[in-house]
DNA sequence: TCAAAAGTGTTCTTATTACACCCATGG
DNA sequence: CCATGGGTGTAATAAGAACACTTTTGA
């Protein structure tokens, strides 16, 4: 992403009633999600400016003048991680006129998932370090990266149930424990196995792929990948619905 | 809301490496809906200010630099139809490079609610004039409004079946058949009247009056009010689901 | 007495829930 | 042969969908 230094400010200048306004800043933020098995992680960064250098923090970065806000927020995940072409979602924006030290900075807070084994740490302008963390680790962050952790993660929870966006967490082969793992690790109750089962393959989106998993000391599970084609369609046309009763608990 | 000039500025100026981005203005846009018996309308301005002067348009204005971005929107809706405590809702921020003549302007998008009884024009420097416009005549908007537009309704549709909303729209006391058709209006399906009040009903946050609607031409309808509190815990405790058949349809 | 909207139940179908045992593998 | 997770079905209950006629009022 290069910068060209647009004439933005010749045109606005014109205008000098409104002058006042261009003094703000924008930033995007980005909540990293990874599965790593049996946990959800985020990415965080420990943060190699000012203010609150060396403080674990959500990534994030200033929008160009010249760039749109998903082109930032997929900058700041491609520095960041090398990963591209990346499930991105909007979720929203926080400006208390309090939040930044600097002055006024209001931010676009993004989730995005990625499959934990396609990164690979680019150490860049962003973070002097990166790691992933677990979801029930991230607190005590600097700005109001706290709550925009808790607004993305919401959101996420939301989305699992109505979008088509489990694969992007997991490798391409899986097994269906791993899947129920993932679901469980979202909405953080245990689902039961029995009935997750059935719901997932009566959508019709899992292709067996007649592979076992290999080297594990139980019976090997069979591996699925997912058909996006149809999951997308199955979204698209009807709306999908993902809702199976958790574990020995009444629901409602 | 008075403006004090804070000095954000200065506070800024200390750290030049950053000064770059500090040009960029923020507004909030508010899509206004309301219900007028049979339809739902928004609100929309003609506008009193440069750019697109005189042109039908969504309702918003710059945020000022000590003002949070809620307060902004409840200042635009407050001073445009004098209505305050509304239900309002972020919904999305939009910041394309070219959305805004004058230079890098993000906007972040708010849906409200009222009642529109209680709407009294006050025509503020905002706006000429304003009316209230049916959704399906809300097209060919100035800047990027028309999909700010779509991006808010969509919204409303999703969480008018999820959240404790209908009754922002509607007179205090109202008759099933008004809560029917807002249902309607805003999901633009026609539903099934019996499934209809068998489901609200049974919900059990509508509290029958025992008043009868006056001076119509026809068997007069009883009138009900929302239980604000029972309908709040509803949501909160068990997350509301409001679904019904469309008429004559089969679903999926 | 007519037009207009209010009000009201039942049956059928589909989806959700609860629940427990045997299987295949590696160590 | 044991520990570990994989894999499977059924019955009971609840929710959703389809559907048509009688009632009350004002004009």
């Amino acid at each position: 992403m290069d910068i060209k230094s647009k004439n933005l400010e010749t045109k606005h200048n014109k205008n000098n009633a409104f002058d006042n306004f261009f003094k703000s800043a924008f930033t995007v933020d980005n909540i990293i999600f990874g599965f790593d098995e049996a946990d959800l992680k985020v990415l965080l960064i420990k943060r190699g400016e000012v203010p609150y250098e060396n403080q674990w923090a959500l990534p994030g970065n200033f929008v160009y003048q010249d760039e749109d806000l998903n082109t930032a927020a997929k900058r700041v995940l491609a520095e960041l991680t090398g990963v591209k072409n990346v499930h991105l979602e909007q979720v929203k924006t926080f400006g208390s006129v309090g939040r930044h030290p600097f002055g006024r900075v209001i931010t676009v807070a993004y989730y995005s998932l990625i499959k934990i084994s396609d990164y690979h740490l680019h150490v860049s302008s962003i973070a002097q370090e990166a790691a992933w963390h677990s979801i029930s680790e991230v607190k005590g962050m600097p700005f109001d990266h706290d709550e925009i952790f808790v607004a993305c993660f919401n959101r996420l929870k939301l989305n699992i149930k109505r979008q088509p966006i489990g694969f992007e967490l997991l490798p391409p082969k899986f097994t269906l424990t791993q899947l129920q793992h993932l679901y469980e690790a979202i909405l953080e109750e245990k689902l039961d196995k029995r009935n997750f089962r059935k719901k997932i393959l009566s959508m019709d989106f899992l292709i067996d792929l007649d592979e076992l998993q290999e080297g594990v000391a139980h019976r090997p599970a069979k591996l699925f990948k997912f058909d996006k084609e149809r999951y997308r369609r199955l979204y698209e046309e009807e709306g999908f619905h993902f809702d199976v009763a958790p574990t020995k608990h009444k629901k409602k």
